[in-house]
DNA sequence: ATATATGTATCATATGTCGGCACAACATTG
DNA sequence: CAATGTTGTGCCGACATATGATACATATAT
């Protein structure tokens, strides 16, 4: 069975189409199909096993296994079985670290910002605070109130709210007695956020009714890896006098459809 | 300088040293090393710069880079630059995900954050360092000195020295001759110690006295298999100022029994 | 005991990867 | 604007490299 692997040589036909694939590295193909299907598997697998699934020789197998091994990647657990190590985790973990989310949510910030024409902010989550890494100003003559690194408590602005919804079971323990009120409006209590995030579930964005600063709100929506965990919100701020002018509904569905399109540029990869 | 490269072929010296290292395949092992590289990179790097970065020839990385990009685990963004995509990040979170320690451990670590309001790790032995996996921030206005995926070295602190203890057999032999010294405190002899691991075994927790990192204490708990290897450790980290508030008996308990429980969880599955 | 798994080692061969070179598309220089 | 230095990419022959067959030692099953 090993002859078919690579299926479409170059030798056989002129290929009538187009484009014609671009030649893959064999070996580096059989490694990191190795990596996948070892980081799948929940105990560990065999070379036999391995070298079935797919359709390799187990010579081969075991070369690209020690290989595997000896970079860090693969480890011999208990039973002669190999399995991922974290070293292919924490590099996964770089490649979040490293995103540039103000690159992939320029588009969508920009678009808010002219239908709004009021301040946009990209957040992300830090401990119990969220961090705004990018921002666009409004274009009225009103000052912002952050700045891109400034801080804000993650339980009473939109975007923070917005993260909470969507990580909530790992994050319900730290909130435990630590809402700190900073407004009339702010959030106090674990029931009343329990009832506040059903909402923003419900509505696919959170609202800021100026539980931060009084008379500022806003709507925030959550920015999602594959798996659901929301690293980042897109969010949009306003005085509470302007709100009528756009309708909470309208600047609500603005981030959430954002939010959703950020979400899914991520995933496609 | 492309003939310098592989450094060591194996042509030259029949090499002195007993362990003749196992054969790797060049090509994977030119191939992650770029997913590394990539991985750690947050705009996305070029052709050139990668070549220069790992000593290969341009042809060398730009088909590399074609073979990963074809398998999807890189991508060209804009500006012809390639980064690593979120590929790379799902399979090191599969590996996770197979092992899923922190929910294991969560009951445990909230538990011992409650009555402490210290730091609280979670960790898993890579090599000869420990890999923080989880933990709970303290509520105390201290910094954190770690973060999730960051490392420490496995024998000066508790949850590293909890793993040695229980591991001991199995690990000896690396330990030998790599005990590099941090502080004051950092146990550097062999003999030394196993007189810490007798201690460790007999109190069921091991106790870092400021071993890593100067005025910070804790103390460590091994996580194990049903046979007995250690795969994790939990363990709670203070400033060694406040440990008389606390007690390091004390502490030493909590993270004994959290262990214990989260050992007696694994078993019965 | 025999029998069928397994993981690992060796080796000759041909396969697949390599480095060199060349080219087009931009950048940067004068 | 020509000249010069980048860049990413395509091609090809040569040789090193990864490959499959074969062999063997150990473990689990029959």
């Amino acid at each position: 069975m090993q002859k078919t692997s690579k299926s479409l040589s170059k030798k056989s036909a002129p290929e009538s189409s187009v484009a014609r694939e671009p030649k893959v590295d064999s070996t580096l193909t059989k490694g990191l199909l190795l990596l996948d299907s070892l980081s799948a598997a929940s105990g560990g697998k065999g070379v036999s096993d391995l070298s079935r699934e797919l359709g390799l020789t187990k010579s081969n197998t075991f070369r690209l296994l020690q290989t595997l091994t000896t970079l860090g990647y693969v480890q011999r657990g208990e039973g002669k079985l190999y399995s991922a190590t974290l070293k292919t985790w924490r590099i996964g973990q770089r490649v979040i670290d490293n995103l540039d989310l103000p690159e992939l949510a320029r588009d969508e910030m920009r678009r808010i910002a002219d239908a709004t024409h009021e301040t946009i902010y990209l957040a992300v989550p830090e401990n119990l605070s969220i961090v705004y890494i990018d921002m666009i100003d409004s274009l009225r003559p009103i000052r912002t109130w952050n700045r891109i690194g400034g801080r804000a408590p993650i339980h009473c602005v939109g975007t923070g709210k917005a993260i909470i919804a969507a990580n909530y079971p790992s994050l319900r323990g730290a909130l435990k007695g630590e809402l700190a009120k900073y407004t009339s409006r702010t959030i106090t209590s674990l029931a009343a956020l329990e009832v506040d995030i059903e909402a923003t579930r419900k509505n696919g964005y959170a609202f800021d009714s100026g539980e931060f600063r009084e008379g500022v709100v806003g709507t925030g929506a959550a920015i999602c890896l594959p798996n659901g965990f929301a690293i980042a919100a897109i969010g949009v701020s306003l005085l509470e006098t302007d709100l009528p002018e756009h309708g909470r509904e309208k600047l609500g569905r603005l981030v959430k459809d954002a939010g959703e399109r950020i979400t899914a540029r991520l995933a496609r990869n």
